[in-house]
Order: structure tokens, then sequence, then C-alpha cells
RNA sequence: GGUGGGGUGGCCGAGAGGCGAGGCAGCGGCCUGCAAAGCCGUAUACGCGGGUUCGAAUCCCGUCCCCACCUCCA
């Protein structure tokens, strides 16, 4: 079975050689840090994320990059507008922050909903600002190869030469003539670049910007431009030629054409694979700050709890575009809630406990993670990660997991429980939240107990055929939020799940 | 104008020449004291018009519509 990934620079589903046997070294693009993240963000991130631990389970060896661009036109200037005597300030912009803190400060947003959220930890993760050294010499390369230079105006500016470069437009499959103009730049470039397509690597420090954003380089002090810190971070950290480079699919064009056209046509082989994901959209427009219709994760996450929230963003292909709507968390939901009610179902009967699924450890017989995963299953992630059919998969296993639960075949239902929990661990779905609630926190066994007491009552009045009474205990517990569920050996309890309203998200 | 991606049953969402993925919702049934959960069954689905084929949602031709990128964007 060979992995098959979409390549979009060639435009098609090749098989996945890595440059290396058995290792896999992938590049995607994180965030430029200059405001809070969105959901659009998250499911670049549980893509990518998903990607690296499908290559984990097939037993490569990965090493994961993950950039943040904390240097940058816009961080600056939203720095710049908070120090403004008229600031009033918006959304989770804070008055007189400084472009470091301001970008360190929503760095840790977006760190903190991929945790949440489960998405590992990269391998390693690389801020543009500590590779000044590592751009500098990539542009020097490029200067004296000829595919760059310094303006001729004095700014201090350094650009590629889109036109020395003959390959440019390869990625996208575009022309440079075909491309439409951009009247107002080209007529601000115009002394500057020798073409309008030709894009920073360096920009000239200004009067007025702050001392603290620009470097000194070769060409003068300045700051890098937007495209350089990936090129630079991607190469020093995993070679001149790497596996795999991913990100939105928004990010093409210019960004990732770009640092295809400055690494190449610095002399490296750069990414083997490019693979980019779909936007999201809401209610059929893409997400975007400038249209105003962004759902942040922490506007979901008080919809619906993170595992929820995963297996919505995870739920789709990742290269079509998701799009969200007032019911998709209700529906995304459900369909955890079946997940999960097996699972719990299936422990309680086949005496498994909560904390293997999460155990690294090996010889974990039932619940252990590295159990397999069904062949359908593999073969579907292995077809350029088709979740969605995987998740058919694990859906399956659910129902013939509920049959055999049913019929009382413990043995069977062991199974489908270590292939259930083997998949939502490779999903990510563990990592997102606590599967049972049936977790041994103290106030959880303390809740336990009492609740006990009252099913054996309940048990009592049923025995004695007094369903009034019966009844009374059920919706006694169901007011407090605990649900009741009989079954044919005994009653069980769980806590219910926060109600998820419709009222949608205003934009 | 250029480059891509799409239009699948009430909804979400796979598939890509031949036994109608999967989930949600609906309907019928089983189970249950009732309920919940679960199980079984159940659909006029493939934008439109032609064509190829024994057979097309899947291939070909035409046509309509939507989205993204070409400026910052995951």
């Amino acid at each position: 079975m060979t992995l098959r990934f979409y390549d979009s620079a060639t435009q098609e589903v090749r098989d996945f050689l890595p440059l290396v046997p058995g290792q896999a070294t992938v590049y995607y693009c994180g965030a430029t840090v200059q405001g809070s993240p969105h959901v659009g963000h998250v499911r670049s991130a549980i893509v990518f994320d998903q990607l690296t631990r499908w290559l984990a389970y097939r037993g490569f060896e990965t090493t994961v990059v993950r950039n943040v661009t904390d240097i940058d036109d816009k961080i600056l200037a939203k720095s710049e507008a908070s120090f403004e005597p008229g600031f009033v300030p918006e959304g989770t912009y804070r008055p007189r922050e400084q472009w470091f803190a301001l970008a360190y400060r929503y760095e840790q947003e977006f760190e903190a909903a991929y945790e949440t959220l489960g998405v590992q930890r990269p391998t390693y993760e690389p801020r543009a600002t500590g590779h000044m050294t590592e751009m500098h010499e990539l542009i020097a390369r490029l200067i004296e190869r000829g595919h760059a230079y310094p303006a001729q105006d004095g700014s201090g500016d350094v650009y590629f030469d889109v036109r020395s470069w003959p390959e440019y437009g390869a990625l996208t499959h575009q022309s440079i003539d075909d491309m439409q103009a951009a009247t107002d730049v080209e007529a601000q470039f115009k002394d500057r670049k020798r073409d309008p397509r030709d894009f920073a690597l360096w920009k000239g420090h200004k009067a007025g910007e702050p001392e603290t954003a620009s470097w000194p380089s070769p060409w003068g002090r300045g700051r890098p431009g937007w495209h350089l810190e990936c090129s630079a971070m991607a190469t020093k950290y995993l070679g001149a030629r790497f596996d795999i480079h991913g990100g939105g699919l928004d990010l093409r064009f210019p960004h990732h054409e770009n640092e295809l056209a400055q690494s190449t046509a610095a002399g490296d082989g750069f990414a083997n694979f490019w693979m980019h994901n779909g936007m999201v959209t809401f209610e059929g427009e893409k997400m975007s700050k400038s249209i105003g219709n962004v759902v942040s994760p922490a506007e979901m996450l008080e919809l619906a709890s993170p595992r929820v929230v995963r297996y919505y963003l995870g739920q789709a292909h990742y290269r079509s575009v998701l799009d969200y709507r007032p019911t998709s968390l209700q529906e995304a939901a459900a369909a955890v809630e079946r997940i999960d009610g097996f699972i719990e179902k299936a422990r309680a009967r086949t005496g498994t406990p909560v904390s293997k699924a999460a155990d690294d450890g090996a010889g974990t017989a039932r619940g252990a993670a590295e159990a397999a995963v069904p062949p359908a299953f593999a073969a579907a992630m292995d077809d350029d990660l088709n979740v969605p059919q995987a998740l058919a998969v694990l859906h399956e296993t659910v129902r013939r997991g509920n049959t055999a639960l049913a019929e009382g075949d413990v043995e069977v239902a062991g199974q489908a429980l270590d292939e259930v929990l083997a998949m939502t661990s490779v999903l990510g779905l563990d990592a997102a939240g606590t599967v049972g609630r049936t977790s041994d926190d103290v106030a959880h066994r303390a809740l336990g107990a009492l609740v006990a007491a009252q099913l054996a009552a309940r048990a009592e009045a049923r025995a004695a055929k007094d369903w009034a009474a019966a009844d009374a205990i059920r919706e006694n517990l169901s007011a407090a939020g605990i649900l009741v569920e009989d079954s044919s050996d005994g009653a069980t309890w769980s806590l219910a799940q926060p109600q998820i309203s419709t009222t949608g998200t205003g934009a």
C-alpha cells in the first residue's frame, strides 16, 4: 500500500516517495500573527495535523516545521494604529501595543487554539525574526545569480526579478503576461521595480517605522519581505529539498509561488509535493477578515466541545471547501455522540479503563492507541487523505460494535472498540477532548457514588413495577443534567452534553 | 482577461462506467413498563441538453450557474 497525495504543482495524485526512505519532511505555513485566529486558520492546522499523524502511523519518521511570521506590514500597521491618539480598540486589539508584543500575544492565541483542538506541536516552530542571517544569505545568493536586485531609487528595498526566472508561475500555471495588472501598485513602484510583478525580498527601513522593526543588512537597515522567511526557514530545517510543503489554498499565489521562485532560482530543489487545503466559507462565502464573516475557534468552542469542533473542521476532504452554517456543529455533535456513546458502552462492558486509550505505553492490550486501524480506513487515508471515506469506516465499525454489544458478544465489541479508538486517535479526535466523561477526577467519582445510590433505588422501584417512582428518579437526575439509559444489564448514566444553540454566530 | 476548484437525495458529504459510501433529519419496524440508546428496513440523488456504450452520477460535445486565486489572506 503506497501513500498517494495530490500535488498542486503537477495537478495530479502521485505516489508519495519520500526523498529519504522511511522519513518524511513537512513544512506548512502557520500564521502571520497580526490578529486573532479564525477557524480557517485552524482548519489548515488540523488538516496538516491529520497528514502528520497519518505519516507517523504509516511508520515515517516525520519532521514537521510550521512557521510563525512575526514581522510583516500588517503587524506594524496594527501596532502603529494602536498608538494613535483617537485609537478605539476593536476586537482583541489593545491600545499602545508594540509590534513585537502584539505579534507575540497573537502567536500565543494561535497556540492556545491549536492546543485545545488537538493539533500536535510541530517538531519545530521557527519565527521569522530569528532568521535574518538565513534570509540575508538567500538574498545574496539570488543577487549573485542575477535574480534579485537592490532598488535603484535608494529605498533600500531588494526585489526578486521575476523576468529573470523563466519558471516564474510554475506552481500556479500562470504566465506573467496574463496576470491582471494592479495599476495602482504599478504606478507606486514604477521607479523601483523592473517589473510590477517583482516582489520585495527586503524592505528598506522607512522614517517613522520603529527601529526595533529593522535589522542591519548588506543593503541597509530594513526588514524582510513576506515569502522570504518561509524559503529560508524551510531549507534551514528541512534541507534544500524536502518532501511536502503545505498551506491554505489562498497561499498558492503569490506566497507559495514566490517561495518556489526564490528558492529554486537560488539553486535549491525545494518542495517535492505541494499540498493545499480548501477554504472555510461562511454560508457560501470565503471566511476572511476583510469581509468580516469570520468565526473564531473561541466562538465555536462556546457552542460545542473541542472534540466536536475538531470533528467538524476535520470531517470534509482537505481539498474541498468547508462551508459553515449554524447547524453544522449540531450535525457534527450528533456524529460524535454516536461514536462516544459506543466507546463508553463498550468500555463499560469490556472493562476497558479510560486511561489506556491515551496511554502511549506499549503492551496495553485493549484500547491501546497503536492498535491497528481497519484496512479500509487505512486504504482511504492512503488515498490522498480521504477522511470522509475513513469516517464512513469509523461509523461502520461503531455500528458493528453496537450490534455486538446488543448480542452480548464482548469479544467482537472489544475488537470494534480497539479499532474505533485507533481511528479516533489517528484522526486526532482524542487529543481534542476527553472521550469518557467517566474520567477519574475526584468530583466525578463523588458524583458517581451519589448517582449509583439513585440508580439502585430506581432499580428497586422498577423491580417492584413502581414506574412512577422509577420515572421520578430518572427525571430528577435528568433535571440535574444526568442522563440515564437502561440496558439489558442495568442502567448507565452520563452527563448531558451542553445543548448547542442554533442562534448561530453573528459574523 | 488569465489560472484553478465545484454543482450528488430534506441537509452535510464520499464516489468517478455496472451490486445506490457514511453521518444527520424523516418514515416504518424490532427491542423497552415508558423513555433513551441501539439494531433492521426505507429515497423521485447526481445543474441542464445532446451523444458514446449492453450499461453513465462517472466518458465525449455543448450549455448554465457557483466559488477561489491573480492585492493582504489558512
